[in-house]
DNA sequence: ATGCCGCCCGTAGGGCGA
């Protein structure tokens, strides 16, 4: 055989993706999906809508995933699938008590693997908007402690909070409006400030690109989309950062939830 | 626009998301 016809063995990478399926009884089909399709090694939920004794374990451990959830009733409820075993999960942020769950944390080879799902807000002088920010504040120390502790630190999920003008198809149109509110901004800066980065905008400095769709009003065909959804990395992981994904075919299926997924590509 | 769509609970229509 000729030299040039070895193919060269492509490059290892590890694949953290995150994904906010509205509703994992609804959605596992695609999920299952999405597996077969991009076999990442890592992929968390948010918004599985369901409790831990109806989680479809079985349906990931087929595939080879470990898997650890945090679920509730009727809303919220996040997971992490991983291909390899999952170490010291964590349910919700240490210390600070709360009936939502919204976060779920474990360690994948040295990475520690941060789940969110980050409150609304509803509008922005509702209570809802007030809980937000004061857990935004909660998440803030349990990412300084956990990045203290892990330099490899993966903090992705679903935040609710359009960082910049280039992560909004309107900016007028959403001036005032929770999600891209300077408060909720301020709080996404407060945490890349503690020595993470934003891997999406670091990757892609100057991309126009969206995680989230409107059901309504036909959004997602006319792209009046929000990035709201993020892989947030410290420093040591981002040094190992090839990729970052959005990928919005998801959003194309029949019955799709309203997020799309984000995958993230280190170097192995 | 207290609207739009979709999911949950529960079996009608209100709560909630973003």
């Amino acid at each position: 055989m000729k030299p040039e016809l070895h193919q060269k063995k492509p490059k290892a990478s590890i694949a953290f993706s995150t994904w906010n399926v509205n509703s994992l009884r609804v959605r596992l089909e695609q999920v299952l999906t999405f597996i077969h399709e991009h076999r990442p090694d890592v992929l968390v939920l948010q918004e599985i809508k369901m409790t831990d004794d109806i989680f479809p374990i079985n349906a990931f451990t087929e595939l080879g995933y470990h898997v650890a959830m945090s679920g509730q009733p009727t809303y919220n409820g996040v997971a992490i699938l991983s291909l390899k075993p999952l170490q010291d999960v964590v349910v919700g942020i240490p210390g600070y008590s709360d009936p939502q769950k919204r976060v779920l944390a474990a360690t994948v080879d040295s990475r520690r693997i941060v789940c969110v799902y980050v409150p609304n807000g509803a509008s922005v002088d509702s209570d809802k908007y007030h809980y937000k920010l004061k857990w935004f504040e909660q998440l803030l120390v349990y990412a300084k402690n956990t990045v203290a502790a892990y330099s490899q630190t993966i903090i992705l999920g679903d935040y609710n909070i359009a960082p910049s003008e280039k992560d909004v198809h309107d900016p007028v149109a959403w001036q005032g409006q929770v999600l891209v509110s300077p408060k909720e901004r301020a709080c996404f800066e407060a945490l890349l400030a503690l020595g993470f980065s934003d891997a999406f905008r670091v990757l892609a400095p100057e991309d126009k690109a969206y995680t989230w769709w409107d059901y309504r009003m036909n959004a997602f065909k006319r792209n009046h989309g929000l990035r709201i959804d993020h892989i947030v990395a410290s420093k040591a992981v981002i040094e190992q950062a090839e990729r970052c994904v959005i990928d919005a075919v998801p959003r194309s299926w029949d019955r799709p939830s309203d997020h799309a997924p984000v995958t993230l590509y280190l170097s192995a």
